[in-house]
DNA sequence: TTTGATGCAAATCATTTGCATGGGT
DNA sequence: ACCCATGCAAATGATTTGCATCAAA
């Protein structure tokens, strides 16, 4: 029971090749596009799975910007500054203060395991225009 | 040109009533089961409708979670709680530190001018049973 | 009367799913 | 040979939109 069978096949390699180097966030769409220049056969149906069984083996994280999952291989802890002109989503290293993330916080009772910030403005590229 | 012509109907009355002391973040389609009671024949569309003119008067807060608006008359900054067991939603007041909304942050060139976090754990009810 | 608001249905967007077939192991 | 993964298309869920009609002003 439960072994993770797991098999190496070639739209998984190549899914994996087009977002582990991304620093852009791309989406499911956007990976799709790319992926169909090295296999335009592959099905954007299996551009999803292959997504999420990279996020399930915690070699990608996803966030949802509007109504659209982003994915990033960058997975270590870290935030998102959404530019609100470009929409660009540019990673961030910022650890929220202690006291915000320990369980006292929202009220007795509650224990906060999670937490998620996104900052949103302007950034460089958008400012210099 | 661009005078605001706002015409009180019973509808988008009944939509406010519907929401305006709820604590509970509902999303439009428990809005429009709940408004139904009083005006039966309204349709989902003109909920969406309302809703969206409530946010844009700022009478309400709109934040998505999964892939789903939620709705919220408390307008003031403030955060949520969001119990991984439930799902239910709290309100939180809780300031990041100042330095992570500072515009140094992200980088130089980049200014922040919101911020929005999400602390997700496990509720006080759930954790007592 | 004027024209914004409504109800209804169809459209849209992102994502998921059922199913027959193909390909790893 | 097994049986997971794929391609395709249809289904789903949330929200939006076109349009003829209705009702505030």
């Amino acid at each position: 029971m439960g072994r993770d069978s797991r098999r190496r096949t070639k739209q998984l390699e190549v899914v994996w090749d087009a977002v582990k180097d991304e620093t852009s966030h791309p989406t499911a769409d956007q990976i799709y596009d790319r992926v169909r220049k090295d296999l335009p056969n592959i099905s954007l149906g299996t551009v999803y799975r292959n997504l999420q069984k990279l996020v399930v083996e915690g070699k990608l994280q996803v966030f949802t910007l509007g109504r659209t999952q982003h994915f990033d291989p960058l997975i270590e802890q870290h935030q998102h500054f959404i530019c609100q002109n470009c929409e660009r989503v540019y990673d961030v290293f910022v650890v929220p203060d202690e006291g915000i993330l320990s369980s006292s916080l929202p009220r007795e009772g509650f224990t906060v395991t999670s937490h998620q910030l996104a900052l949103y403005g302007n950034c460089k590229a958008c400012s210099e225009k």
